[in-house]
This record gives C-alpha cells, structure tokens and sequence, in this order.
DNA sequence: GCCTGGCACTCCGCAGGCCCGACTGCTAAG
DNA sequence: CTTAGCAGTCGGGCCTGCGGAGTGCCAGGC
C-alpha cells in the first residue's frame, strides 16, 4: 500500500463517487456503472485505470476479479477527512430532535435513555448514550431528614446534583432536632469543599462532639461514600434492530458479534469512552468518526463509529455515538449526532440546578 | 382438532418424549429415532399409529409430508401442565443467584438492569423484568432543603420510597427557615394521607397562610406532582443475542419483528403486564408459561414466555420474565425465573427502608 | 502521452436437475 | 392390537451450466 499517492482532482472526485455509490447501493461499483450515473467526461476504460490506481494506492479493495471495487478503510476516511461534503440537518430533523427534547424527562438517565431512542430513529443506526462522568466536584448540601423515630433519609447535594440519597432505619429511637443539629455542623464544616477533601475522620469528629451514636455516624459515613463514589458509568444503546436492515450484517457470526458488544456495557463503555480520554475532548465540541479497524476491535472491523460530546454545566462531559456499517451515510449522521448532542446540552442545562 | 382426545398413559409418554427430544435437538423427531433413544417396548410402527392420533388431537404436527414431528402450541402445554417433571435449581445456579444479589446495588433500577443481565445469562434466552408498580402510596414527608440563596431542593418521601427530588432555582433570594416553616406546616397537615388525597388547593391554603411567594408555591406544587406521578413503568431486557444461538431465529424477519418488540419498552410492558392485570397475581407467587399463540402477537408465535411475580413490601409486585423460542426448557427456565424472583425480594426488601 | 474502443478472460450467483435419505401411511400377517 | 415390510412423498444437498458484470490489456487515435 502506497500511502504517498497524491489525489489528483479526477481520481479525488473519482473515489468520492465510488464511496457515495457504494453506501447508496450496497453493491461493488463498476467502471460502467460509474459513467453511466455520474457525469465523468471520460469513457469507463479511463475509469478502469483510474481505479485501478486508487487499488494501487490503499483506497479501493475488489471483494474478488470481476468485480466492482469497494472502499477500504483509507478510501472512507479520505472521503470523511477530504471528499465529503458537511451536511446540515433537515429542518424535519431539527423539528424533531426539538420536539423531542422539549417534553423529556428532566431524569438524567431516562433523558440518555430517550435520546439514544431518537437518535437510533433518526439516524436508522444504533446509538448510544453515555452519561456526563462525575468526576471531582463540590460538597455543597447534607441533610439527615427525620421521617419516624425509627428511620431518616440522608441526602447529599453535590455540585455534580443530588449526589445520593440514602435511607437508613435505626434500632433506637433518635430525635428530629439531633438529626438537623448534626446536619447544620456538617454543613457548616464542609461548606465550598471539594468532595474528595471530605474526609472520614472529620465526620468522626463532628459525629463525637455532637454525641450522636455510632449508628448515625455510620450511616452519614455511608451517605458521603455514596456521594463520593463515582458510580457505574451510566449508559444507553438503543436500535440494534436497525443493524439488521444492513446488508452487511446478515450474516449471523457478524451480528452476533456486534450484539455481544452493544450488551456487554463495559465494552461499549471503553469503546465510546476511549474517544472521551484520549484527545482534549473537553475544548474540541467536534465529531469524530472512526473507521473499521481504526476501532481496534476485529468484531468492528466492518463497522464505523461517530462519536460527539456534550457538556452538562459543570457536571463534565458525556458522549453520543452512533454505531452502523462503515459503508455508513457519514455527512447525514455527523449532522445528526453534532445536533442531538447540542440539543442535549441545552435541555440538560436549562433542567438542571446550576 | 379434536380437544377431547384422552391421554393414555403411552399416548402420554410418546407426546412428553418428542416435545422433550424437540427441545434438544430442533429437529423434528421421526418414530425411529424415538424407538432407537427410548425405550418404548414397542416397534417403530405402533409409535407411527399413536403419533398419527396425536396429530389428530392437535398436539403434533408435520412440517411437512416425510417429515418428523413437532409439537404445538396443545402439544407445549401438555407437556408443561401435565407431563414434565418439575425441575430444582442446580446447586451451581443457586450459588450463581446468590452471588449475585450478595453485592447487588441498592439502587432499584440498577438492580432490575443487573437481573436481567443475571437471569439471560443463566437462562441463555431473552430476561425482561419490570420494576414494581407504585400505586397508590402514603405520603411520609417532605423536605425542602435550602441550598443557596436562589437555589433549593424538594425531597418528597413516600411509602414507595423516595417519591421525587426536584431541583429549584429562584428569581428572588429566599430564606431558609421560611422553609422549614413551610416544611413543617406541610408534613403536619398531610401525615398520614394517601398520596391521592393531597390536593393543590390544600397546598395552595398553606403556602398562603404562611405568606410564601407564588414561585414556591408552584415548587411545592410540582414536587406533589412528580412524586404522585406513577411514572414511566421501569423496565429491563437483556440477552437479545442469545436468541441468535437459537435456529428458529436464524430466518432473519422473525429476529427482527422480536428485536422490535424487545427494544418498544411499551409492548413489551404490554406483554408480561397483562399478565399481572389477568390474574389476582399479587396471592399467586407461582410461574406462569404461555406459549406461542397464547400471547396473542403474531410476531411471538414461535415464542414462549415464563413470567412470575415478585413482591417487594408495600411497593407492590414486579415481574420477571423469560422469552425464548417455544423449544425451550421449561422445567429449568421456571425453576430459574422463580429462585431469581424470590432471591430478588428477598434483596429488595432487605435494601430498602420499611 | 493520454484517452478510448474492443476483446478475451474471470468469477459470482442463480436456476435446474438429480439423487439420497428420512419419514410416513398403509396393508397384511401374526 | 402389534408388527414387518413396502411404496410413496418431499426436502435438501450437490453438481452443472449459463448469463452477466466487470476487469485488464492492447492497439490505434487525437
């Protein structure tokens, strides 16, 4: 593979037309067909050359002899990095993802949830959702919330939102005015802190001057490990059954293998998040797409990802990816991805306390 | 067909034989391989007359002429209502359950996410499980908590466990014991109601009494209202690419008519729902199958479901269910799908405040 | 020097035809 | 009532042949 083949014009626009041809059609795209369709100017015999060239150089591969050619994995990423033409979404779309976001839940999972199921409708692929990762944020409110002599709730408010809310029951009776003297003193100590610096000791101590039992410091133990803890990565996949209407995914060892993947969350999780670790993703709004094996997993070889992030206020940044065969419609779905993952933004900030 | 045929105790035994070796081989079982694994004291030919009869009675039918024989939808529910063995879990699933609900979160929807995870994996088939239903419920408490100046947070407690916490942001500054105030006159004057029973006119004549701005009030209002909402019906599916192991999914538009139904949370609610509503279930902690057309979807003839109830305290019963092809093995799907439903109450109600 | 028409060649995919094997139902005898 | 035997049926696997799509290459023309 030549990877220093100059793309002249003609063999650029040459394998741009491949590449639309092919995920248009799903079938190998011949020399003839190429003429025929598309205005070239030149006889399929020229064409032939040509593409005989763009095999040459890495960017076509023939699934056989007598065959029409197909793009490898370099042929789509030139056409996503230089050919392609930026789309802009349909004004039906954009009606819909407002549509959309304009009565979802303010429940952060079920609003992930509900937007892995637009944007898998919207865009006929799978999509998948992960949830803004908590990662270092403020103390900023505890309260103990005495609900019988026997049992209360603890709430912590982070600025990450409502970091946990705990139940506990208790053996002996305890008092309302213990619960919210214990809470004025947490509050009043951790005050601007961040969570991390809430130590274990300092609530001993606070615990022992106000003479409150061991069971209760336990349990306000318990309520910041919750707060504290950065939980399971949430996440959301949705319209795997769309997979199915690809041609390149009738074949059962492949669909089984993507399937397997897309349930297996820590996987999936890796798969998106990777994107999320690896580049500053919190300055650069833009999408990206990943291609075939650029997603280093033999079970994605034919697949391809694009991935945009969101920002939540200042609860960080989470992620929309959508996952289909790499003979995928890529100006549609960047398009799709960048709008849902604004429109995302915006419903989530404009929700949430800020 | 003729309903009224009587099983005779060979009629019986030959029917209860071929469901069973159908369901391990997916071949449709012929009366020589029946005489040649079984010891049926009797020649290939008299078990040629008795299946002919079985197939009269609609319990066997014939794929097609020269072909062996296979169940129906009469033929599964004999043999699960009167002819198999009941089945008990393998020591090795019991610890697998056990295991699993040791460290089990003490979040409700992500326990409902990780049994079904827990329940296909031991299944090897599709595991849906829908958490319990809050209807009507007692309110417990209430607790707006003062975070900022301009920003608070509604707590509402009731019987189902933490009804609703809503976040609020005020255009004026606010005071904190102007809260608790309304904290107070709030629980005091609606303990021990039902949630139904709370009206806005009631909370309108307290917020007025206590001279509380508009803007609260609304707040007050709203927090009610998402707490008495019953809310989305939570759901859980896992293991779709198990069904990619079985053959009678392999025609690729029966997967996909499943995969739809699987990914509509509302259909599937539908499917084991019904359930739920049909029968008095709440006394009734027993397994229930239904088998092909028995679940009135076109899509699912060729499936069976086990469904059984769990109760978890006064937040009402939830389902477990287990979706396959009708081949499947019923006495160790019901076996699993009950020792996971108990295990999962048992958890439940351990976790959760009284 | 590049483009083009023509030609020989390759290979996939499909349709038809064939045979084999797995069953059955029936009959006649035990 | 059971059984052995037999004729009949039908699906599926396998081979074969053919048509079509598409290529590579060559020789001639602008």
């Amino acid at each position: 593979m030549n990877d220093k083949l100059e793309l002249d014009k003609r063999k650029a626009f040459i394998l741009a037309t491949v590449v639309y041809e092919y995920i248009n059609t799903a079938e190998p795209v011949g020399s003839v067909t190429l003429t025929q369709k598309y205005n070239l100017g030149v006889s399929s015999a020229t064409i032939r050359n040509e593409m005989a060239e763009l095999e040459a150089g890495g960017y076509l591969v023939q699934p056989h002899t007598s065959a029409g050619r197909v793009p490898s994995d370099a042929g789509y990423r030139a056409y996503v990095d230089r050919l392609m033409q930026p789309e802009t979404l349909t004004s039906d779309d954009t009606r819909r993802i407002r549509d959309q976001f304009r009565e979802a839940s303010r429940e952060l999972s079920d609003v992930i949830d509900q937007t892995t199921r637009l944007l898998s409708g919207l865009s006929g692929n799978l999509a998948i959702a992960i949830a803004p990762s908590r990662d270092t944020h403020a103390f900023k409110h505890v309260q103990l919330i005495w609900l019988s002599p026997r049992t209360s709730l603890a709430v912590v408010v982070t600025s990450g939102g409502v970091g946990a809310q705990r139940a506990f029951e208790w053996s002996t009776d305890v008092d309302a005015d213990d619960l919210t003297r214990l809470s004025n003193a947490l509050n009043s100590r951790f005050g601007g802190r961040v969570m991390e610096d809430v130590g274990e000791t300092e609530i001993d101590s606070i615990c022992a001057e106000l003479k409150v039992s061991t069971e209760i410091r336990d349990a306000v133990r318990a309520a910041f490990a919750t707060a504290r803890r950065p939980g399971e990565p949430e996440i959301a996949a949705a319209g795997a059954q769309n997979l199915l209407d690809q041609p390149e995914f009738h074949d059962l060892r492949k669909l089984r293998a993507i399937l397997r993947i897309v349930e297996e969350q820590r996987t999936l999780y890796d798969l998106i998040a990777d994107e999320l670790a690896s580049d500053g993703v919190g300055t650069d709004p833009s999408p990206h797409v990943r291609i075939g094996h650029e997603l280093r997993a033999d079970e994605l070889a034919e697949c391809s990802v694009v991935t945009v992030p969101y920002r939540f206020g200042d609860r960080g940044v989470g992620m929309l990816a959508i996952l289909g065969p790499r003979r995928m419609p890529y100006g549609r779905l960047i398009a799709l991805a960048s709008g849902t993952a604004r429109s995302l933004g915006d419903h989530l900030n404009d929700v949430e306390i800020r």
